[in-house]
DNA sequence: CTTGATACGTAGCACTTGCTACATTGAACG
DNA sequence: CGTTCAATGTAGCAAGTGCTACGTATCAAG
């Protein structure tokens, strides 16, 4: 077990980061923990060195990943007051998004798919990610509206959904 | 290789059904060829016998859930004219849904999980289930309002996603 | 100079995975 | 009666899983 000091945080938060960008491109197949130790360029003894489990570092690993995309949300739709179909626009357009949004969205759905049956830590993550998004999506509509924000997180879901999934024909 | 009489495809049949319901009921965690062996009631030694390989199986089974899913569709919207807002509350109401139906449901997101990185058989299964399910929403609306039917497909799978995952607090 | 903690490598364990080689049974058919 | 072939059991393999035991190099503190 690692010790608490200041270096060996560093290197974990270095290792979280290498493993969260890992888990972006590539999802969770290949996941295993030799893969992920290979990313963070140490070996799998290092990688159960910092961290207890492998689980402890997914769940570590998906947490950087929701502040990142709660973080990415803001530059998407940055005025304060929209309507619910310019949200909906605004972040279900494909046209520009990035291979690291993609990534990050199939990540998304992937983790969906592992925490329906309530598999930890995925299912506590996604219900995070999800009421931040609520969340947001009430902060950006009028009050007189904000009743319908968790409608339109269905409406934005439901989109990406089927536009990955019809992606590549 | 199993030979191609009828006993052994109405035996194929049976292993297919008992599969399918395996998968309902656990998703695939434990779903390996040992454990479809004993739900089938055969060793896994046979379940290799009846079929070439475990993807095959897995295939013929997911096929059998989407038949069965188009099916309770037309019991759960019997109308042949029903506006865009009637849909989705019809499907996406979950007081009334039985166990059967929220595992198949539950397998659906499972599924799509596994689909979006393009594994097969996952991909495909999930884009003809989604294709069929975008026309029989198309064949409900009214004629000027065909064109939503991926729209209102979008809500209510975004619908049925924040309940499955919002359930169970 | 010794001690003790940190940091890291080598090797491997116990288990699960999909799949297979081999042997045997049993029934149908000539 | 003997042959053939479908049907099924026993045993196991190679690869991958998460994880660990054990040894060692490094280096600062006393």
């Amino acid at each position: 077990m690692s010790p608490d000091t200041l270096a060996t945080q560093i290197k974990r938060e270095e290792i979280v980061q290498r493993v969260a960008n890992h888990l972006v491109a590539r999802g969770f197949e290949d996941s295993g923990v030799r893969a992920l130790a290979a990313s963070a360029g140490i070996s799998d003894r290092m990688l159960m060195y910092y961290f207890e489990t492998k689980e402890e570092l997914i769940a570590q690993a998906l947490l950087l990943l929701a502040e990142g995309m709660a973080a990415s949300l803001d530059e998407l739709v940055p005025q304060s007051r929209a309507s619910a179909s310019q949200i909906v626009a605004a972040l279900t357009d494909n046209n520009e998004q990035s291979d690291l949004q993609r990534g990050v969205l199939m990540l998304w759905f992937e983790i969906i798919g592992l925490a329906i049956r309530g598999g930890d830590p995925y299912r506590a993550t996604a219900n995070q990610i999800l009421e931040n998004y609520e969340q947001w999506i009430a902060g950006k509509l009028p009050p007189n509206q904000r009743h319908r924000a968790r409608e339109i997180l269905a409406q934005i879901e439901g989109q990406l959904l089927l536009n990955l999934l019809t992606m590549g024909k």
